[in-house]
DNA sequence: GATGAATGAGTTTTCATTCAT
DNA sequence: TATGAATGAAAACTCATTCAT
């Protein structure tokens, strides 16, 4: 008895946890974090201003989850992309496959001002950003394997060490994301990176 | 006399203007813009509330003088440059020590704070970047001018029109900077920079 | 259970909204608007200055709201005055019954400052006086109903047009009210007002 | 040569005071007193801020100045107005031209905000006063003088007393010119005047 | 006599957080 | 578990007044 009851609660604060959390979710993809206020992602959930405090620690407390949520969403669909792949496809178009799916994700999924969100986070370093930085690993890792393969199945020319290599791309990736987040809606994302991609491997593939 | 009192006093005026605009510089850079209140720059310039007033309309005043100062700083840099090249040198040559240069200039004279803060109002757009804008145009035509310089001398493959080609190069420097500012001081921006651009150069160099 | 517990809190609120709408009301009639300041006014009820702000917009919010109280307290008082005559009484016995009420209102219910504070507004007119336009429409409204009732019964003189007659009545009524208040508590507002419209309704009576 | 000095100097001080005059005066026919700053007047008046507390005590002091120089312009046209009637001439008739005076020098002389600036002074009674209270004196004896004229040559019925008679034609002209304060520009005070004094004057006259 | 740089108390408003019920 | 009234520190900005030169 005293369980049931226990577990009906337990279930109930779980759902209240959740409308709190995807209205904030909501409002951060419109606004910025300073602006949307507490007050404002209660009466959005149609919650009381205290119930926010039960469960999240502090506003800051409740962006960390954002970004946590985000990251996580993101990765699991990068990795099934690059696993859809037969073994021996080239890794030239597996990575611009990769591109491709990177920015329908930041342009369908997760929306310019979620970017614009991450990316002052990030400058501002005032708050615990594990989060995104290992998701940074994850796309490192992938773009990493990639051209390790590439560069085994004798594609790219192996002049610069794969670390150095690797990094030059995820720069790369980030600039044009970041480019996109200023210049939205004039900046056509996934053409500008397949382009800017298809540059980059031309300067590294072996002659 | 009485001229010589004027200009005494506007000699004063200014040097607290000065003063309290080198503390506002000071904080900006190691602060994020909404943490450096008024009243943190006024007492760290040891100066009363009412006398920023005098010197600066608003708080948003004083952060757009901030970025046209800096923008002004490091355009006459840029183009000092370029402009000690003969008419003749290769363009690639040029390019690169222009990116040589403009990572030394971020590097020093700058520093990874204050372009924290250019990109942290650039994302947040709340704000007159005008400023800011204008020294982008300028970064374009430097670097449009330059390949069409290379494409002509038939260095670099005519593939993509001259606008796009440009894009991407303001693409990878802006990214380039956006990664140095947050893994600071984990990345040697002008190796890595003088290290991407060759491979863009490689990627579209005619063979 | 939840519902009492809703109410009670409910009813606190408005208990403190009320403390702070009356705690206004007795410095706004104390003093110039300028003068009462939302510190003072916090600090004469007891509260935190937010909570001003969870119950007020603004302070010109609140000076809206004690207007808009101000008149809805006077209006119904006069119609009530006008409704209870036959319908056949001598238009200028009920003008003068009038009259004795609008003093009596004016002196016992709303009292001289809170006229000093309307007149004041009226002259600033940097505000909505919407409220108090709506009172004067409605007080040349009842001023002009029972001048046209003595004109068709023949007690008064058609000499001027109904809307002209009304307006120097208006005008009288508002002169002594201002008087009263400037001269407060020198001046025996319904003694002279009676003395006053009898001179009037002299004037324009039918020989 | 002391003397001489000295004398210069003083009438340099004098001619800086009236430009300060003149510039607040002009300033405050404009806008409301708590707009005019002290800052906006030496602006206009091209002195520096010093300068405007040798000559006024305060600002309180400026505007009480302001209120006297009124007062005296005011009262010297009025007089000379009545001054310039035959002895023997028809009350009534002096009585309407005063009137009619009154309303040209509030019309083109003193101006519509000049007179809401008083009104609300003297509902703000935070200010020494006197010198409008004088004026009202004036304007008091005035319409006195003229009332018993009327009354001994047996063109006013003698039922009230003089004094209460008189208040009424003075609570009479200040309703009108609220009014016209309020009703700007839409109320043509001449012409209303004329008329309300109209029917004022029917109902005292002697039947 | 004139200057104008400097002052600082005072104003309105915001919002993350607490706590009694 | 949920409520929502209450808090108060902090923010940007104003302006009458002072004083050294």
């Amino acid at each position: 008895m005293k369980n049931e009851e226990t577990g009906r609660k337990k279930q109930k604060g779980e759902k209240t946890k959740r409308k709190l959390f995807n209205t904030a979710v909501r409002l951060f993809n419109q606004y910025d974090f300073g602006e949307v206020t507490v007050d404002r992602i209660v009466e959005a959930a149609g919650v009381a201003k205290g119930t926010f405090y039960i469960y999240f620690e502090s506003k800051d407390a409740l962006i960390a989850a954002f970004l946590l949520d985000y990251v996580n969403r993101v990765d699991t669909d990068y990795r099934a992309t690059l696993d859809s792949f037969p073994p021996d496809t080239n890794a030239s178009q597996i990575l611009l496959s990769l591109i491709s799916k990177i920015a329908d994700t930041l342009t369908g999924t997760i929306g310019c001002q979620s970017m614009r969100t991450v990316y002052k986070l990030q400058l501002a370093d005032t708050m615990d950003m594990s989060a995104v930085k290992g998701y940074d690993r994850e796309l490192y890792g992938m773009f990493a394997d990639l051209l390790e393969r590439g560069i085994e199945r004798g594609e790219f020319s192996p002049i610069l060490p794969l670390n150095e290599l690797t990094r030059h791309f995820v720069v790369a990736i980030r600039g044009l994301s970041y480019e996109w987040c200023i210049r939205y809606p004039d900046f056509d994302l996934k053409a500008q990176a397949l382009s800017h991609f298809q540059i980059l491997l031309d300067g590294i593939k072996s002659n």
